[in-house]
DNA sequence: AAAACTCGCAACCGCTAGCTC
DNA sequence: TGAGCTAGCGGTTGCGAGTTT
């Protein structure tokens, strides 16, 4: 429970008082929108006041961004999504707000809150720190290829049956209120476009070895061997280190991140069987690694 | 059936960089 | 130049829904 209360320096304490807090009701919201649509962002605490609103600028920005702008995506992150922010953490940590750029209708609080809830927990599990070096290295061996496996069963199923029956058609419809945003599902976003899986394999390193390959046709047995607890101490190895250009992603046709090529996802090749205690104690709960809900 | 617990996410807070005057 | 203000960022919290006991 919150004691404290720093005024803010647009309203005099009475204004201050006034202000309401919590959740945003279907009113708020189309008061901010109307408002919004009508004269523009901006000036966040004069808009809050113009609008009518008993809400402080910050409260108004955040929900704007966070719920109320037309391009907000809502529902599970996609693999590809997923992908990109395991790797874009890696390189840039918890930049969440930079890291959020690069996945157009994703907001970085939502980014944090998949990093806390989903890889954080992962981590836990693991008995590593998720910032260590180590646990972006498990991610790479253990959880890149689960999520390249994902993007490959989705597009194949997604060019045999349409969209709407997808797990990744997302449980949006049950969020709260705010308009509903049309989303396509990524790996049938773009029409000109086998699938993105193709696109890949025809353009990057990681497809053009070939054990490489080899892997990636061997992906569904490979994850069930990754969701068994025997894969560690099987004798399989991957010597081959794979290498994924995301900037081949078209994230929902917003165009190319200008620094994402050359962005390398390693299989190790080194120990990884017989690594210590994460083979012999743990293993990855790929289940709770997958986002979407059963 | 209901209490206890867990989880995910929306919304809040404090801090600070950058802008304006 | 520095004070005041705003926007934006990252961390944290609280609530509601779902699950377990």
């Amino acid at each position: 429970m919150r004691t404290t209360k720093k005024m803010n320096t647009s309203f005099n304490e009475e204004e201050f008082d006034q202000l309401k807090r919590g959740p945003w009701t279907l009113e708020e919201d189309n008061l901010l929108i109307r408002y919004i649509t009508c004269h523009g962002e901006g000036r966040w605490n004069s808009l809050a006041k113009s609008a009518g609103l008993k809400r402080t600028g910050k409260s108004c920005r955040l929900r704007w961004l966070n719920y109320l702008k037309p391009d907000t995506k809502r529902g599970n992150l996609t693999p590809q999504e997923q992908i990109l922010i395991l790797e874009l953490h890696s390189k840039w940590g918890n930049r969440w707000s930079k890291i959020a750029q690069h996945l157009p209708g994703r907001t970085d609080n939502e980014i944090k809150n998949y990093w806390r809830t989903r890889v954080q927990k992962q981590a836990r599990h693991l008995k590593i720190d998720s910032s260590s070096k180590r646990f972006v290295e498990e991610l790479q061996r253990f959880w890149m290829p689960r999520l390249l496996e994902k993007v490959e069963q989705t597009s194949s199923s997604s060019s045999t049956s349409t969209a709407s029956t997808s797990t990744m058609e997302t449980d949006q419809n049950k969020l709260s209120p705010g308009p509903q945003i049309e989303q396509t599902p990524f790996a049938v976003s773009s029409p000109t476009r086998p699938s993105n899986i193709e696109h890949i394999n025809s353009s990057s390193n990681f497809f053009a070895s070939s054990s490489s390959a080899k892997m990636l046709s061997q992906l569904p047995e490979m994850s069930q061997f990754y969701a068994d607890t025997a894969f560690y101490n099987s004798s399989l190895q991957i010597n081959d280190t794979y290498n994924l250009d995301i900037s081949e992603f078209d994230m929902m046709g917003f165009g190319q991140p200008d620094d994402m090529s050359n962005l390398n996802f390693q299989v190790a090749d080194t120990d990884w069987i017989s690594g210590g205690d994460l083979a012999a104690d743990t293993y990855w709960n790929m289940d709770e690694l997958w986002q979407f809900k059963k």
